[in-house]
DNA sequence: TTACTAACTTTGAAATACAAAGTATAATCT
DNA sequence: AGATTATACTTTGTATTTCAAAGTTAGTAA
C-alpha cells in the first residue's frame, strides 16, 4: 500500500484537515473565521486547535484589534511539512498502483 | 472552504482509507491480505470492515478455497461513489483557492 | 453596573480505536 | 479419535477522541 504509512494520524479528522487546509493558504486566520468557515462549536474548534498546537503544527498570536481580542493562527514550518507528507501519502494511495 | 463539506466522516481514518484504497483498484481482496497490507490486528481490521459494511460501502463474499475458508471483499457501487466524493473534497481542499 | 463579544475551559456523554483473548468451523496431523 | 492448525471473526475492556452545552475571563460599551 504505497502512501499508507505516510498518513498522519493527526489529520484523521475532517476538522483538522479543514483547519490545516485553510492555514496552508492563508496566514493568520482568526478563531472566529475558522469557526464559521468550518461551522464548529467553540468547544470543538478549541480542542482541535489545541491538538494541532500541542503537535506544534500551528502557532497562535493574540492581540487586541479595534479594542477587541483577536486570536489568529498560522501553520508552522513543521506543520506544513507534516501536512504535505500526509497529502503526499493520500495522493499515492488514491492514484493506486498503475 | 471548498471541498470541506464533501469530506465523509466514514473515511476519517487511516485504516478505512487504506481499505477503500485497496478495494477501489482490486476486486475481491481477502481478509488476510488486507490484514497484512495494512498491518492490523484482527480486532481492529474486523471493526473497520464492519463499519464499512454497515454503511454498505463494501460487500463480503465467503467461500471455501482449497478447503480453507476464504473471505473476500469488494467495494460496492455506492462505496465507490462515496469514496470518490471524499477524494474530490480532499482534492479541492488541497488545491486551495487559486 | 449590566450587558456584550471573543475566545476559551470545563464537564460529561457518546463514539471510536485497539489489543488481547476467546470462539467457530473445517482441515490436517498423530 | 483426539489434538492441532488456519481463517475469520467476536467479545471484552481500556484508552482515546469527539462534541455540545454550559461556565469563565478580560476587555468594551451603554
Amino acid at each position: 500500500m504505497e502512501g499508507y504509512d505516510q498518513l498522519n494520524k493527526a489529520f484523521d479528522s475532517r476538522v483538522r484537515m479543514g483547519v490545516m487546509s485553510v492555514l496552508v493558504v492563508n496566514s493568520w486566520v482568526s478563531y472566529k473565521d475558522l469557526k464559521s468557515l468550518l461551522d464548529l462549536t467553540d468547544g470543538n474548534l478549541a480542542s482541535h486547535i489545541n491538538a494541532l498546537e500541542k503537535l506544534q503544527y500551528i502557532e497562535i498570536k493574540k492581540q487586541f484589534i479595534a479594542k477587541k481580542p483577536l486570536t489568529t493562527y498560522r501553520v508552522t514550518k513543521s506543520g506544513r511539512k507534516a501536512f504535505e507528507e500526509h497529502i503526499n501519502g493520500l495522493e499515492k494511495l488514491i492514484k493506486g498502483p498503475n
